[in-house]
Formats: C-alpha cells, structure tokens, sequence
DNA sequence: TCAACCTGTTTGGGTAGCCAAACTTGCTAG
DNA sequence: CTAGCAAGTTTGGCTACCCAAACAGGTTGA
C-alpha cells in the first residue's frame, strides 16, 4: 500500500495551484496582476504570496516584467487552464448531475481541482458532454431530477444505513474480481 | 475569494486519515495492529508513525491497550469507516461511470477522499445505487459503454480543445446564472 | 521638499509531515 | 544469564506553508 504519498508529490500544490489560477484571473480580469493583488485575492498576507511567486518563477511557471507586473510563462498557462478547466468540470458534475447545492459543488471541487488526473477530468467532461447534447436524455434527466429531490439540503450523518450497506456490496464485488484476474 | 484554504482544515488531514483507515484495515485483516505495521503498510518510519498517533492518541481517535496493540475509539471509527466509504464510492464512479483504468481511478480516489464533502460522497452513492437498481438502464448503460471505448488508454493532452470549449461554455452559462440571482 | 502611504522583500516564528539515528524496553535463543 | 533483536520513542534536520513585523523603494499630496 505505498503510493497514498503520491498525495503532495504532483505537478503543483494545492497553494501553487491557487497561486497560478489567480494570477490567471487578476490577468483576464483587470488586464494585470501583482503581489498585493494575489495576496488579496487569496486572503494571506504579501509576504506569504512574495515567497510562494520566488519559487514559482524559479520553476519558470511565472514570470514578471520591470513594473512588478506579474504574468504567467507559456507553460504556467497551460498549468493555471488545466486546473480552472477540472474545477469547472468537477463542480458542474456535482452540481447538475449528482444534484449538489452549488456552495458545496464550488468548495468541493476548489479542494480535488488539482488532485484529479486528466484522464479522470476528461471522462467527466466527456459525460457532461453527452449529457449536454442529449445523448443520454429522458431517463438520465430524470435520474438526476430525483437525486436532486432527494438530496434537498444537507445530509445528516454520512453513511446512511443503505449506503453504507452498498458500499459494503461493491467492495466486496471488487475484492472477488481482484481474485479473478490474479 | 476566501475560502480555499478549507483545504487543510479538514476533519483530518490526508497523513491522519491514512492512518487511520490503516489501522482498521489491519485489525479487520490481522486482527491487530502495531505501530510497525502501521509503519510498513504505509511505508514510512516507525518514528514517523508513532509521532503521528501520538496526536490522534491526545484527540481521542486511536487508543492502545497495555501490550502497545492499538484501536480505534468510537470516533475513530466512524471517522475511519466514513473515509473508507467515501473512497469506495469515488473509485466506482470514476471506474465504472466514467470508464477510468482500475489503477487511476484508485489513486484519484486515494488523494480526494478526505477533502470531499459528506453531501457529495452520499449523492455518487445514490447515483451508483441507482445505477445499480436498473433504475438508468438502457441508455445510461450505452452511454458508460461509449465513454469506455473512448477513453482507451490515457490521455495524452489535458484539456482536449473539444472538452476546453465546452468547459468555457459551462464557465460562461455559469456566470450568468450568477448575475440572475444577484 | 518630504512625510505618508502603498508595494514588495526579508526574517524569525509556528505547524504539519517526513527521515535518520540514537535510545529504551522487553522478549527470546543460546 | 545475557547477548541480540525487534518494537517503540525521541530528537535534530528538512520542506512546505502560513503569519507578523521590520525594512526598502517609489509615488504623491500638502
């Protein structure tokens, strides 16, 4: 069981991540980006955000012109549009198909954005896009009308007895289907 | 733009869930757990370990009998098993809904487990409930046939330009709900 | 002109985790 | 009886983040 480590040990962390989106966003948004603006934006102080960007233009992800201004090299783009595209992709799939409040979808997929593989985003993305264009229409929109009903506010104690006893059943299933392939 | 440092202010944090769900593991499977075994099912230190649980130990989640043969309190428990469930789930979805290879679909499961909200994790079981009960056959059926064939292999580039534009899309009709409800 | 202010950097302090290495304990094989 | 080994703990070091506070530079209003 080694590999639960993999963990902090991806492209960017959880902190980079955010670092790089927000300048991403400072960047489309107001045409420009600097320290005091990240820090704002992320709620710590310059300090912390000044530290952070040293690495990250070390690593070659950022970039600054001679007016402080801060940008993004071609590479830290094409990092801060990967993890923007997976968190939009996540919250939609909590949000309009598993019926989630969209506080909770947003906060959610904030936390796994820059956790989840690219093959794992880019299914999701492709089942939303069947689902978009009506490649799964009736019965799939009716499923997720009654998970939305049923899941109206919060739930009180996670597992719930019968989730708790499915999951029970799907571990098991997957423990025999290892003892198949061994 | 607060808000996105929620990330370490879990119940517990990835290192903590490990150790725990570990520590239930091992007692399921052996019966009894040491902080060597906890050790070497993680592969870290012994050190490490006992450093570890010597907090979870002053938090009231893993306790220790007179021969150093540890367990897990009530809370532990059911911290534990919530975990262990949560990563059930997600594994299965990514796997069986989204058509991702068995090996990814775990280690996505592994790093997000702890970070997703008890609202989603319930919503995934009801949705592989569902599933499960044939109440999406058909069409549900075809369409996560589809989506396996597709996905074969691993992707080679993160975002594809069909799932960015469709993401813009998401992001946009997003961002006009936003301004309806304001 | 120059004090006040805003911006950015540096530094010392704190927490969480990991490791390596030294130490303590207790059991067990000669 | 004791030497040796395995298990557990402690300690010093390291990385990654955060903060607060001190400091350095540029702009600006009075």
């Amino acid at each position: 069981m080694t590999g639960w480590r993999e963990f902090d040990q991806n492209l960017v962390s959880h902190s980079a991540a955010h670092h790089l989106t927000t300048i991403q966003f400072l960047l489309d948004e107001f045409g420009y980006a600097r320290v005091s603006d990240v820090a704002r934006h992320l709620g710590i102080t310059r300090g912390s955000v000044s530290v952070t960007l040293k690495g990250l233009r070390q690593r070659g992800l950022v970039i600054e012109d001679e007016h402080k201004h801060l940008g993004l090299s071609d590479e830290g783009v094409r990092i801060a549009r990967g993890i923007h595209i997976k968190r939009i992709l996540l919250q939609t799939l909590f949000r309009d198909v598993l019926g989630i409040e969209d506080e909770v979808a947003e906060q959610d997929a904030c936390k796994v954005e820059h956790l989840v593989s690219d093959d794992t985003a880019d299914a999701v993305g492709r089942l939303l896009h069947k689902i978009e264009t009506g490649k799964a229409p009736q019965q799939m929109q009716k499923m997720m009308k009654e998970l939305e009903k049923e899941s109206s506010g919060t739930v009180s104690d996670f597992p719930s007895e019968k989730i708790q006893k499915f999951a029970e059943l799907l571990e098991q299933r997957q423990t025999e289907n290892e003892g198949d392939t061994k």
